[in-house]
RNA sequence: GGCAGCGUAGCUCAGUGGUAGAGCAGGGGAAUCAUAAUCCCUUGGUCGGGGGUUCAAAUCCCUCCGCUGCUACCA
């Protein structure tokens, strides 16, 4: 293995294995993760790209039984679907695990068994409750109730969500399960694993402030809040039935029937789905060290991405975890929060199926259309705003008029005039070196805001790159020239037809499919389509002459208002 | 209620002390290779209201209004 290579871990916040994600959980997570690890693998750098489906907790338990079948059932059908809808939005994990793994239970024991070991363990009695025609213990969100403060009839037992105050659900009036409706609620005392957090409290901080600079405000924020409202110790575990159970060795036994809270393992499974990775490729034992471990990963940068609502997980419990082990794990490098994408002026919803999903939005168009709206227009600073005007309007203005017409009416060209073959006659001047030198400064900016996953300021620098393309070509006008000064015009499509070949590099971190198409126009692509890193002057006289070319068919269709129309309708959700 | 973020052109958003910006939309022109696609020029904003600090404020402080999120058992 090279190790002068730069070494990028990436990982994307997990998506509960519950049904099809929306493009709000899409852009804030597995998206910007995939631009950006594919952006590092065009650069040459060792990358790993990990992402898995978060399959526990209470809610992924009742869904199975709402469906009828087992959890483990439940969850091996929706991770199958999570899969493949990742892959057909060219998702190019190296691994998609699961945190139900064995790899992650025999983690999240160590993890455990560490922290208890250390003395960061507490086992604490809480009242839980508990429904006897249910034969469970409800998590407070499952107790419906009358709010004893403004007499909402179903209130919920974390929280009234008309008056806004948190609730117990011992405060409720008259409460009943919202599983099955019973009354029968009674208070039970139940054991519990306590994190105590409050052991890492300055640590927390520090280490935090350091990364004031490095990190998104809305981050460093949320994690400020957190530490100055004072931290309290959390339960890991819970009264649930799936999930990893509490070792017996942890407590003398004490928590037996019990399983880990979901968030206890959901972070550790960014470690185990390293390990499934390095188990599924026949990597060794140890593999899984050299991304999260002690001096192996010592050159490692880890990168992490996440819509708002993870960021306490990320910056908080889980690296008071990784304190508590006393191990030297790899502790996030760079952490990109993302905020959210609202639908038609209110939150996308998975309950009201308001919005638009994963599998309809690759119902109606190609994966590429949504990734490049979606990062042109990621939720980096505040909320963003997703309207369907908005999205025909950029879709048919950046992708169809200035990038695919481009490529369109310069290899037409080529054909009509050139016989189809990169033409060989005149020399690059004037025009050509200002346009390179032009396209030196808009490349290294665009790679910059890579770097630095300023996805909204790379997208408008690519787009600048189409631009100055068109502006170019405008000058050069081949079609002009053509009759009185054939290489006049040689010169100006030989140009024209280099600069798809860069399109074809420097699209493909953000449109994987589309810059294939638009670099086998040209000539056949590599897998991973290298970043360039010759100057442009050299870079856009690369082709050479009376090599053939292959015109595509229309790139990007253009989306015309009728499908607006109809789309708008089809994805307004159940509660219109 | 508490905390946090936001409020800049018709729309979506940059800009965090030094003469108000981009893209789209609107208006005018050029070109005719191309998916009627491109290129050039251009209209447009007392930077949510008010007060303060400063030689200078969209930017810092105070206050009011509005929107959003979080509030620890939804992930």
């Amino acid at each position: 293995m090279n190790r002068s290579m730069k070494r990028i871990l990436i990982t994307s916040a997990i998506p509960s294995v519950n049904g099809v994600k929306h493009l709000g959980n899409l852009v804030g997570s597995m998206l910007p993760a995939d631009v950006y690890a594919r952006f590092c693998r065009a650069r040459g750098y060792e990358t790993l790209a990990i992402c898995a489906t978060d399959e526990h907790g209470a809610p992924i338990e009742l869904a199975a039984a709402e469906e009828g079948i087992p959890v483990s059932e439940y969850c091996d059908k929706w991770h199958a679907v999570q899969a493949d809808l990742g892959a057909r939005f060219g998702l190019s994990w190296d691994h998609f695990g699961r945190s139900s793994s064995d790899q992650n239970r025999e983690m999240t024991w160590h993890f455990a068994r560490q922290l208890w070991k250390n003395g960061h363990l507490d086992v604490r009695t809480t009242k839980q409750a508990y429904s006897a025609t249910d034969g469970r213990f409800l998590p407070d969100r499952y107790v419906i109730g009358t709010c004893p403060h403004c007499g909402n009839i179903n209130a919920r037992g974390d929280q009234c969500e008309v008056c806004t105050r948190v609730l117990d659900p011992i405060d409720l009036i008259e409460p009943r399960s919202a599983v099955s409706g019973a009354k029968d609620i009674e208070i039970r005392d139940s054991r519990h694993l306590f994190l105590k957090q409050t052991n890492f409290v300055d640590q927390l901080r520090a280490w935090i402030a350091s990364h004031k600079n490095d990190w998104p405000v809305i981050v460093t924020s949320i994690a400020n809040k957190w530490l100055d409202e004072g931290l309290q110790d959390r339960g890991i575990t819970r009264d649930l039935e799936w999930g990893f159970p509490v070792p017996d060795d942890i407590a003398d036994g004490q928590l037996a029937g019990k399983v880990f809270y979901v968030w206890f393992d959901a972070p550790i499974e960014y470690i185990g789905a390293t390990k499934e990775w390095a188990d599924k490729n026949n990597l060794g034992d140890d593999a899984w060290r050299d991304w999260w471990h002690g001096d192996r990963a010592k050159d490692v940068t880890y990168v992490e991405f996440m819509g708002k609502d993870n960021v306490p997980f990320h910056t908080i419990i889980f690296p008071a975890m990784i304190l508590g082990t006393g191990e030297p794990w790899k502790k996030v490098d760079r952490l990109k929060g993302f905020n959210y994408i609202n639908y038609d002026g209110a939150k996308f919803s998975t309950s009201s199926k308001r919005g638009i999903f994963m599998d309809g939005a690759l119902d109606i168009l190609p994966a590429d259309y949504w990734r490049y709206y979606l990062m042109a227009n990621s939720p980096e600073s505040s909320d963003s705003m997703f309207t369907w005007e908005h999205f025909q309007g950029v879709i048919n203005k950046d992708l169809a008029d200035v990038l695919g017409n481009f490529v369109n009416r310069v290899t037409k060209f080529c054909v009509a005039r050139f016989d189809g073959a990169v033409p060989s006659e005149g020399e690059y001047g004037d025009d050509e070196k200002a346009l390179a030198a032009r396209l030196d400064t808009l490349v290294a900016q665009y790679t910059e805001h890579l770097e630095a996953c300023e996805f909204r300021k790379a997208l408008a620098e690519l787009r600048a790159i189409w631009v100055a393309a068109n502006e170019y070509i405008t000058v050069a006008a081949p079609w002009t020239h053509f009759k009185a000064d054939r290489a006049k015009a040689a010169v100006g499509i030989r140009m024209g037809l280099n600069l798809i070949h860069l399109f074809g590099h420097l699209c493909w971190p953000v449109m994987p499919t589309a810059a294939r198409a638009i670099h086998h126009a040209i000539q056949n692509a590599p897998e991973i389509i290298p970043w360039p890193s010759k100057p442009m002057a050299e870079f856009l006289g690369q082709l050479e002459p009376g090599q053939k070319i292959a015109p595509p068919d229309v790139l990007f269709a253009k989306i015309a208002d009728e499908q607006v129309a109809e789309w708008r309708a089809r994805f307004s959700g159940t509660g219109l």
